[in-house]
DNA sequence: GCGGTAGCCG
DNA sequence: CGGCTACCGC
């Protein structure tokens, strides 16, 4: 089974190349975020057409997280429970659901802006509720696997100049002890290979030729439990889809599963 | 030659199509309305490779025209002589040139608004100011033409219904003697065949399927002297310009020339 | 830079 | 409806 996460940054924006990515990749299940679309105007149809079925929980501009799978989709469960929401809003930026033989959740981290800005604590707060609401399938013998944007590199290798990152949000001890958090939890990070260059980034900014100079982070991580890491047979990043006109500034993680 | 009268509503945006255009039609003269862009960031490289010089006169984001040409661009004048201005302000809405044997203004009267709406009135005034800055060339021996957008359409026949325009602008008698003032001052009204259906609008309204309902209006006018009227070998809309993504909202006017 | 939003305009 | 102006977010 081939399984997958991308930030896709609209899928509107998106949708031609999100349907070659799904035919030429052999996907099987998309874990999606950054939908950037009220769920009424999601695309089911089209991915229909293209033999998916898709979880959404998305509301409008901002954020909205997905699960596309052509190997069954059940027990969709919409939002993180326990969400603190920001600014008394819970926003759509998780969605579980059950995948043939394994469960997923398909996550959006928030972003945190500045380190002393309020929405760094909640990035905080928020990754302890997703580690709360995770613990019982991290722990289970069922597959499992959070996935998603988590906006963190877990470590500066995972950054392309930690200097550049200095006072910055994502490298931080508190973001990472997050990460740590979860791996306590029974998780494990299923880190890709890169298919060029030394690391294998999955996000580069749209600006000052990032992407170019390699100027990149993996904030895009799978993290399985034993189960679900035990059957992995190979994990890379498609940095191909970040190329040329229309691409996401996010490139896809993909997971190849012996399941 | 082949020459043209076209509102493009933004060059910018019309730029694929505009060059694309100037290719398979195999205009030689085209003046153009609606560029919508500061001169400094008009696209003259592109037409220059495209084998037109191009004679600009366009302040920013609103009005904008132009006079692009294969076969010679001389004696350029910027503005209308006697710019009644509207608040204050005089707008980039007509530039004349001689190109080879002929002279051509392309104008963008004000739209109107409403009728009591103050743009009404500097329309009209427009109107004036432009029949005395034509009427010298409009009586000479050259051929000589007022091309462009003028807002008026010249009779009922020229909207798809009549009653639609009641206590609109465009059709009221005031303009359509605005426009008979310039036959008044040696210029006829050189009428295009329509490619399809009856009557040869040039504009459709973006909204509300206007255009595949053919509702449509003739507001794009060539007003020629008597020299350029006699040279006309065949006019016509070309239609095909309004169709399909990236169209602008009115069509190209086509006229030949044996000249 | 490249997504999204809103309001203004024809 | 599809240009524009702006702004917001990452």
């Amino acid at each position: 089974m081939r399984i997958a996460t991308w930030n896709v940054n609209s899928i509107t924006a998106r949708l031609p190349r999100l349907l070659a990515w799904l035919e030429s990749s052999g996907t099987d299940v998309l874990c999606l975020q950054e939908a950037k679309v009220a769920e009424a105007q999601f695309p089911f149809d089209e991915l229909r057409e293209a033999g998916y079925e898709a979880a959404v929980h998305a509301t409008g501009r901002w954020n909205g997280v997905a699960v596309l799978s052509r190997v069954g989709l059940d027990d969709v469960v919409k939002g993180l429970p326990g969400d603190p929401g920001y600014e008394g809003v819970q926003e759509p930026r998780a969605i579980s659901a059950t995948c043939g033989p394994a469960r997923v959740w398909s996550v959006y981290v928030p972003n945190g802006r500045e380190v002393d800005h309020p929405h760094y604590a909640y990035k905080l707060q928020w990754f302890e509720a997703l580690r709360a609401a995770v613990e019982g399938d991290a722990s289970g013998s069922r597959p499992f696997a959070v996935m998603g944007d988590y906006n963190v590199a877990p470590a500066d290798e995972d950054v392309y100049d930690r200097a550049a990152f200095e006072g910055a949000t994502h490298v931080t001890p508190a973001e990472r002890a997050a990460l740590a958090s979860l791996r306590g939890a029974g998780l494990s990070d299923v880190v890709p290979r890169p298919l060029k260059y030394d690391h294998p980034f999955t996000y580069w900014d749209y600006r000052q030729l990032c992407f170019p100079k390699n100027r990149g982070m993996r904030i895009d991580l799978v993290y399985g439990n034993e189960p679900f890491a035990k059957a992995v047979t190979d994990s890379y990043v498609d940095r191909e889809e970040r190329k040329g006109k229309g691409a996401s500034d996010h490139a896809p993680v993909v997971v190849d599963l012996d399941l």
